[in-house]
This record gives structure tokens, sequence and C-alpha cells, in this order.
RNA sequence: GGGCGCUUGGCGCAGCGGUUAGCGCGACUCGUUUACACCGAGUAGGUCGCAGGUUCGAAUCCUGCAGCGCCCA
């Protein structure tokens, strides 16, 4: 590196190395290795994304952890992919076809033709973001992509279906579900989201049927599902109310229907809260999840007056039929009103469930869907590690840390109170769910070709089908089907003839698809080729190799949706926990706070960002400000600091350069200096810290360690004093450069996992990679040794012990002072002055150049028997005594009230450690160690007091 | 309603029983000196949310309260 430019120019190197990178192939994890293994997922984004700031933290740490691994000498894969993201890529392509003016609705297009817009919206806007990552400087296997509807990745969600459907853990149900009006589909309870609502509390009054003239007063915020209304419910405890049940209400609504079609039981149930509203409730079972439950204690009928697509149907009655629920609301009041029922309106403010993806909200509904009982649920329950970090043993190897540990909390909540998940949903896009049952024609074609349908079906079994029968009232038929019998066979993947066969006979594939979740919870071991079938899964060398993996990064918002259901399919399917420690990020939030969303428009984009600060800018500030388990708020300025902190880099290189000579291997000890020793024993602190750092997954510390230890200790100090020593030739020049390479070889390399670009440049550049072999740093840094702390033997070969770097501190505190010094009396800071020095302790010639040029002295004369005169500043320090005479050039009174504030506040501090040390309750009962720290301190304070005192007299006439 | 977390200089955080409470950014002052103005040097700025308690000693532990945020009902 002969010529190198000023400032670092960051574009051409990121994409140098990139290139490099990946044609070399150096990603690619070998499943034949004999190096331990590291290994981890991506969390797949959907595949039509684009790269978030959420990404960028997200993967960055995965980068660093991927690098370290490999530096450390591990086999490492990182294993990349994307996620279909069923309703998500649905809706937004549904969205765009209809802005087009393609379409009204999907039905204009049909399944086929609508699933190919999809795959081509999929072709078009896929893959991007594995461009952004790949430019972020990811270093994923990239040849072991995988995406979530891949042939082979949509076999195994196939065959866990069948798996659980065999074992019966997979059933269909005529069950309260959360259904999307806008989507059109069932969601799981955790695509839920709450949202406070301001509405309208309704108070109306029902007459009792038995009791002419006797009123109950009911409050609703849903007056439009009174026509649904099939009991009036109280608590029996109430005294108010407890008398009515037994009795009848005639509910008011439909407003034409005869009255004894609207008598409706007053009940009586313990779970009605008498505290809300009036304590009278009115019982939905067809529209309240509540509701249901108990309208199932009680047999209530069930009256559904709304529609999937959340319209009034006609048993709504002749006013509501036909409205959007909304403003069938609102219709309802009026006629309540109308009727004389109502009794008052309130403004209310309540939570309601909106669907997470098309931000509507979801309307609780009877419907036949697809369930599963979890698996897995008592391995899974147990596998997480509660206590605080000890040293690992066979018992906690087997299981999972979360990191921070306060998530193993939320997760146990949940994991306690598990319900059936809710797996199909009326989408097209995803796996479709590998159930065919028979048409209406089935029979008689099976009749036609003399087939006995029973055996025929009984027999694919053998086949690995599983074959269910299933009362049709059992699973929600209307009574009209009761005793008939269904048919349901799921056929596990790569039985295209059965399905052929099946389909000739009239059977039809269920036309839902499984929810997204259901693939994504197979993802640590499916992208790894898992089939299912033991033979070839323990065949499969990357999956015996590199199941289960070390870590997991993701956010919190998914400990549900996503961790907790791997945890539960790793147990079920690999017998094994699927990952060892999950680490939990924050949610990324800009400066007010706010979570970052496309809708707020404050989320900046990464590849802005890039372009204009680097990619390793931006892993550096996204780092930087990312303290373990706290969201982050994100602030540009962070990335800026980033690209600062690599010129920093940069330069500190340069300047190695600059002072010519080959890379120096061999530190010579005896030939070691003061500073020398003590930046050494500074890089071997970072290093210790650092490394324990990385074990809690403390990644803001490791770079705060960074960057403290390059810029303030390394730059700022070590560097500035060999300013001083460098002028020298010869032996002396030679061993500064060798401690200089020495340190800066290892900060590439403690570097390299946040910076991987500008550390690979300069790596080369610097020559660093000369000395290495050729697979451990000699070709690229990515495999150099990771830096491990300075052995003892290391230590007393080179003389490295604590009084030198505490001799060091002490001068360095007094550069400081006396700088401070030169400020007090307005002195520019080009402007050369003359100090007087009288040290306290015996003084190397190289101390005073280092004096010297630190404090911008134009000379400094030793005294060591000077005796101040009037008008001299001076400082009294236990490495020495400091002097700059002053007179004319400071104000005298002010720079003498600054030194009796000084004296006051050590006076104070005197006061306060004498009177605890003459405190024999304090003596009496403190650690020696504490009571001599305390002596040590009382005396220090004397003399500081003393020099102040000298220095106040000094300027006093 | 239940749970979790947070509250420390203007801002963002560290410290979690024992020095004069640290760090970074920002502010202010000075400065082109063997790399770097994407830089260097120095300075100012905090009764650690409030109220009690435990202790020789509390930002740190306990209790209560308040405010903010998140999650689950």
């Amino acid at each position: 590196m002969s010529e190198i430019p000023k400032a670092y120019e960051p574009h051409s190197v990121e994409e140098k190395w990139l290139r490099i990178w990946h044609e070399g192939g150096l990603f690619t994890a070998d499943p034949k290795s004999p190096k331990p293994t590291y290994s981890i997922v991506i969390p797949p984004p959907n595949v039509t994304g684009a790269l978030t700031m959420g990404h960028v933290l997200n993967n960055t740490i995965q980068d660093i952890l991927a690098r370290k691994a490999r530096m450390e000498g591990r086999e490492v894969l990182w294993l990349p992919g994307t996620d279909h993201a069923g309703i998500a890529t649905q809706t937004v392509v549904e969205r765009a076809l209809k802005k087009s003016g393609d379409i009204r609705h999907r039905d204009d297009l049909g399944r086929e033709k609508f699933l190919e817009r999809v795959r081509e919206w999929k072709e078009k806007h896929g893959g991007i973001i594995v461009q952004q990552l790949k430019k972020l400087g990811c270093s994923c296997d990239w040849s072991r992509e995988r995406f979530t509807m891949d042939a082979a990745y949509s076999q195994c969600v196939q065959q866990a279906f069948v798996e659980l459907y065999k074992k019966g853990l997979i059933y269909r149900g005529k069950r309260m579900v959360n259904w999307c009006p806008v989507s059109l589909t069932a969601l799981s309870d955790e695509e839920v989201v709450m949202k406070e609502q301001k509405g309208t509390m309704f108070y109306f009054k029902v007459s009792v049927a038995e009791q002419p003239g006797v009123f109950l007063t009911i409050a609703t915020t849903r007056p439009e599902t009174i026509p649904g209304d099939t009991a009036i419910a109280v608590n029996p405890a109430d005294p108010r109310h407890a008398r009515f049940i037994g009795r009848h209400a005639i509910r008011p609504l439909p407003s034409e229907l005869a009255r004894e079609k609207k008598l409706i039981p007053i009940i009586g149930d313990e779970h009605v809260d008498f505290k809300f509203g009036t304590g009278v409730l009115k019982v939905t079972p067809a529209h309240d999840k509540a509701d249901f439950e108990i309208g199932r204690r009680h047999a209530l009928p069930l009256i559904e007056v709304i529609d999937p697509a959340g319209r009034m149907n006609p048993a709504a009655g002749a006013d509501l039929k036909g409205l959007d629920r909304f403003k069938a609301r609102q219709i309802a009041a009026d006629k309540l009103r109308e009727l004389g029922a109502l009794e008052k309106e309130e403004p209310y403010t309540n939570n309601v469930g909106f669907s997470e993806r098309a931000d509507a909200p979801i309307e609780p509904r009877l419907s036949e869907q697809w369930f599963l009982k979890y698996p897995g649920v008592v391995k899974a329950r147990d596998s997480i590690q509660h206590d605080e970090v000890s040293a690992p043993d066979a018992a906690s190897a087997e299981k999972i840390r979360f990191h921070p540990q306060r998530w193993a909390r939320v997760y146990d909540h949940w994991m306690a109170n598990l319900e059936d998940w809710c797996i199909s949903r009326q989408l097209w896009w995803g796996h479709r769910i590998p159930v065919w049952s028979p048409g209406p024609d089935t029979l008689s074609i099976a009749g036609s070709k003399g087939l006995d349908l029973e055996k025929f079906l009984g027999g694919l079994e053998e086949r690995g089908c599983v074959y269910s029968r299933l009362p049709a009232r059992d699973s929600g038929q209307s009574e009209g089907m009761a005793g008939e019998i269904r048919r349901f066979i799921a056929i596990p993947p790569g039985q295209e003839e059965i399905v052929q066969q099946l389909e000739r006979l009239g059977f039809a594939q269920d036309p839902d698809v499984l929810d997204t979740w259901f693939s994504s919870w197979l993802w640590p071991f499916a992208t790894m080729g898992w089939t299912g079938n033991p033979d070839a899964d323990s065949g499969n060398e990357t999956l015996q190799k590199f199941y289960p993996t070390t870590d997991l990064v993701t956010g919190p918002d998914i400990i549900f949706f996503w961790v907790a259901r791997m945890i539960m399919a790793g147990y079920e399917f690999m017998g094994q926990l699927p990952f060892h420690n999950v680490y939990f990020t924050g949610i990324i939030r800009d400066k007010q706070g706010r979570k970052m969303s496309k809708s707020l428009g404050n989320s900046p984009d990464p590849l802005d960002l890039i372009a204009k600060y680097s990619a390793d800018a931006l892993r550096f500030g996204a780092m930087r400000s990312a303290p373990l388990g706290q969201d982050v708020l994100f602030d540009e300025q962070n990335v800026e600091l980033g690209r600062n902190f690599c010129n920093k880099v940069w330069n500190a290189c340069r300047f190695r350069q600059m002072q010519q000579g080959e890379v120096q291997g061999e530190i010579e000890p005896a030939l070691l200096m003061a500073d020398d020793k003590w930046v050494l024993l500074k890089l071997d602190r970072a290093i210790r810290e650092i490394n324990t750092a990385f074990c809690e997954y403390k990644f803001s510390d490791v770079t705060a360690t960074l960057y403290r230890f390059f810029w303030s200790e390394f730059c700022d100090w070590y560097l500035e004093t060999r300013k001083a020593t460098l002028a020298q030739t010869g032996a002396g020049k030679s061993n500064i450069l060798a401690v200089t390479d020495f340190v800066l070889s290892h900060v590439l390399r403690l570097l390299h996992p946040f910076l991987p670009f500008i550390t690979e440049e300069l790596w080369r550049g610097m020559g660093y990679a000369g000395d290495m072999p050729a697979d451990q740093g000699g070709k690229t840094i990515m495999f150099a040794p990771w830096p491990k702390s300075l052995g003892d033997d290391f230590k007393s070969h080179y003389g490295l012990d604590e009084s030198q770097e505490r001799l060091i501190e002490l001068r360095n505190a007094f550069i400081v002072q006396g700088r401070n010094l030169r400020r007090t009396a307005n002195i520019p800071a080009n402007k050369k002055v003359k100090f007087i020095f009288q040290p306290a302790q015996p003084i190397v010639p190289e101390d005073v150049e280092i004096l010297k040029l630190l404090l911008g002295a134009g000379a400094i004369e030793i005294a060591p028997n000077f005796q101040p005169g009037k008008h001299i500043l001076s400082i009294r320090h236990e490495f020495g005594a400091l002097y700059l005479p002053v007179e004319g050039l400071v104000d005298i009174a002010a720079e003498r009230g600054r030194l009796e504030k000084a004296r006051e506040k050590i006076q104070a501090e005197i006061a306060k450690v004498s009177q605890k040390l003459a405190d024999p309750h304090f003596t009496g009962k403190v650690p020696a160690a504490v009571l001599e720290e305390h002596e040590t301190r009382l005396r220090q304070r004397r003399n500081e007091l003393a020099a102040t005192e000298a220095g106040v007299k000094a300027l006093s006439d």
C-alpha cells in the first residue's frame, strides 16, 4: 500500500471484496469439514420485501456471529432464504392488480391465473432483499438459499402435515375463529393485534316477558348483533338480577319479527362480570368468542347475522340486511331509539382485534377450519434454561438460552396457555392442504367401476396416506347431515399417481392453504433438506453436521409466531432442540421512540444510508446503538459516526504506512518502552472485555470497547506518544513499528466482524496477510485467527505488568492537567511556551520528549529544586509539579477563585472521609480493603489540598 | 385486569451495595503540529422519577407512589 488516499473511499472497496468473497465461495459451508460446527438460520424475510432497518440490525448481528465463528476456526453455515408470506404477499399483489384496474376481485382471475400473477410478482420483486443483504456484507451461504415454496421445501411442509395428521394432532372442526372480512380468511390468535378504539356504549332495555312493565338494561358496543342474540345472561351471584334467571326477555330486533319469535331465555352464568356495564349481558354465540362459550354451556342456538365479508345477512332483519357491519351499528341504534328502547349512549374506549395484515377489525366467526394440537409441548416447555448464565454442563447443553433471559417468562406464559392453532387459511398463495375428499359423484363413479371405495382408500394407507372417516356432525355439518360420513385422505409428498387416481374418482383437494407459519416453524431443518424419512435424513450430511443450530437472532415480536413453534417442531420432527441460543434484538424505533414503519415514513432506506456512508458505517452505527434487549432508537448520526470511525481506522493505518518499513513481526522485549507495554496491556484488557461481552451477547459493549481502545487508547495516547520517539532510527524505531503492527493486526481482526470490508482491505493492504498460513488469514482476514487475550507467558516474556501501566496512567493524567493549565492561561493551542517541571520521581529522557510534544511546550526546564515565585500557575501531582509563569497572560483573580473553589471541594471530601474514619460503626464493620481505600483517599486528598493551597498562595499578593 | 421493562447531565446509554456517578453524541473555547477537520486539545453540564425503609454505607436492595413503553387478557 504505497499511495493511499487521505480519506477512505468505501464504495469501490466494498464492491471489490463482495466480488472476491462470492467468487471464492468463501461463505460456503462444508459438511465434510472436521472443524467444530457453528450454524445459524436466517429469519427468512418476505420474499417480495425490501430491506428495513430492522433487517439491518438483525442480519448484522448474525453476520458478526458468523464471521467471528469462522475466525475461531469453526465450520460456519449461515443459511439464508426467504418466506412466501402468504397473506402479506397475496394482499399486496391483489391490491396492486386492483389499483391497475386489472381486476376488481381475485375471483375475476380464478385461482390458477391469480397464482400466476403472484409468481410473476415474486419473480420481479423477489430476490431484491437478497441482493440487499449481500450488499450489507452478509456472509450467508448463498449456494444453499431456500424459499418456503420451493419444491423441496413444500414437500417438507406436506410431510410434516401428514405426520401430524397421522398422529391425530390435526383435526377439522367448526370453531369460533378470528375472521378477516377483508382478506376473507381465518387467522390465528397471534395474527390479531389489539388496538384501542374510540366507540360508543349503547344502553338499551329489554322487557321481561313474564313481567310486563319490567325491563332490564343492557350495555353493548355492538347493537347490530342484537338480531343474533339468543339469550340474556346475568351472574347468579348478582342480587339485582338473579331473580330473573329462568324467565324470558323480548329481544327488540329485528323489529318486524313477531314477539314470540324474539323470546330469549334469561340465563345465569358465573362468567358474567357484574361490574361491567349494567351487569346484564346480551349473548351472541355466533359472533363473540366468550358468548360462544356461554352458548355452548347453555346449549343456546346460534344465529348468524353477519356474512363473511362483514355485511349483515337476511337474518339480521329488513332494516339491517345488506349493510356493512359498521353502518348497521348506527342503523340498529337508530332503530332502538325509534322503538324507545335506547336509554343512553356514552363515548367508550375499548380494545378491538385487528387483522395484522389487512389492518381491519376482525370478526369472530363460526367457521370450519383445520386445527393443530401442538406437538412436543412438554419438551418445549422444559427446554428453556431459566438460571442465570452459569458454566455449561451436560444438562444445560440440552437447554435453550434466551438472551436477554427475561423473554423466557414471556415464553413460559404463552406455552402454559396454548390453544389449538388454526392452520388453514382461505387464501390461494401458500401450501395447499394435502387432504382430498370425495365429491358428490364419487360414490357413483366408484360404483360404475366396481370399486370398493372403503377398501381402496384403506389400502392407500400402506403407501403412506392417512385415511380418516368422520361423522359429519362432529365436523360441524348442519343437522340434516347427521349420520353421514365424511372422508378425508391426507397424501404425503411424491404420490402423484395416487392424486390422479383420486381425482379421476371425483376427489378434490381441500381448497385452503396453510398458515405461512406452518412452513416457517420447520425452517431450521427443512432448509437443511429434512425429509422425514429416517434413512434419507441420517445420510444427509448437512443435516447431520449443522443441526441443531447454534444461535438464532430474531425480534421478540415473533416469539410466539415463530420461536416457540420452531422449538416444538424441533422436538417433534428432529427429536432435538432447534438452536442453543436465541438472541432477541430490540425493536428499531426512530428518535422520537416511534416504531419504524412504512406508513409513518420514518424508516430510512438502508440502501440510501449505504450509498451515503458505506455498508461498514451502517453496520457499525446499527450496532453502536443496540444495547442488549432494549429497543433501538435509530439516529442517522450513529451511521455518520460509523463512517468517521472507518476513516479513523484508515488513517491510523496510513500513519503506520508513512513510517515506512516492512511489517515488523518480532517485538524485542529489551527494547520495549513503558508506553509500548502500556498499549499491549490495554489491548489485552480490550480483548478480554470483548470476549466476555460476546459470551453475554452484549454487542454494544463490544462496540464501545473497540471504539474506546482504538480511538482513545491507541490513537490518542499511544500513537501520539510514539510521535515523540519515532524520530529515532534503528532498532528502537523498528520495535515501535513492531508493536504498532502487532496492535493493528489485532484491532483489524477484532473489528472484522463489525466492519468486514475496510478490515479486509487493510488486512491485505498493510501486508498482515503476508505471514499467515493461506487458510488462516493468508488469503483473507475472514479466516485469520480470532484474538485471544495475551497469555501469562507472553506477558512475562515481554515484561508486562500492572505497575508500568499505572505509571503511564499517572503521566497521562499529569499531561491532561498540564494542558488544562495552558487553557486556563488562555494560551492558544499553537503557541509554544516554556514549562518548568519538578519531577517527583526519576524521569527518563523519553518522557521529557513526550511531555514536550503532548503539552505543546517549546521547552521544558527540569528544575528539581524550583521555588515558585508570584504569578506562577502550577499543578502538583504524584508525577511531579509543573509550573507555568503567566504574568500578564491571565486573570489572576479569576484563576485564584477557581482554585479556591477546588479547595472547597477537596476540603468537603476530606471532612466526609475523616468523619467516616472516626466513626467506630464504620471502622468496626467495614472490610479491610474498604478501610484501607478510605485511608489512602484521605492521604491523597490532603496532598491535593496542600498543593491547591500553595497554588492559591502563589497567586495571592 | 395480569405480566414485563424503563425513568441517571440537552440527547442516547453504562454503572446494579463500597472512590469525587462514568461513556458517546451535542454545546462552548482554542487549534492546520509526523495519519485523520470524517481531526486534535480543553471546559461546562447530574441532589441518579418521588416518598419511605434496610445498612456503617444506597443510583444500586426492599416497599409504596407517579409517569412512559411493550406484551397478554
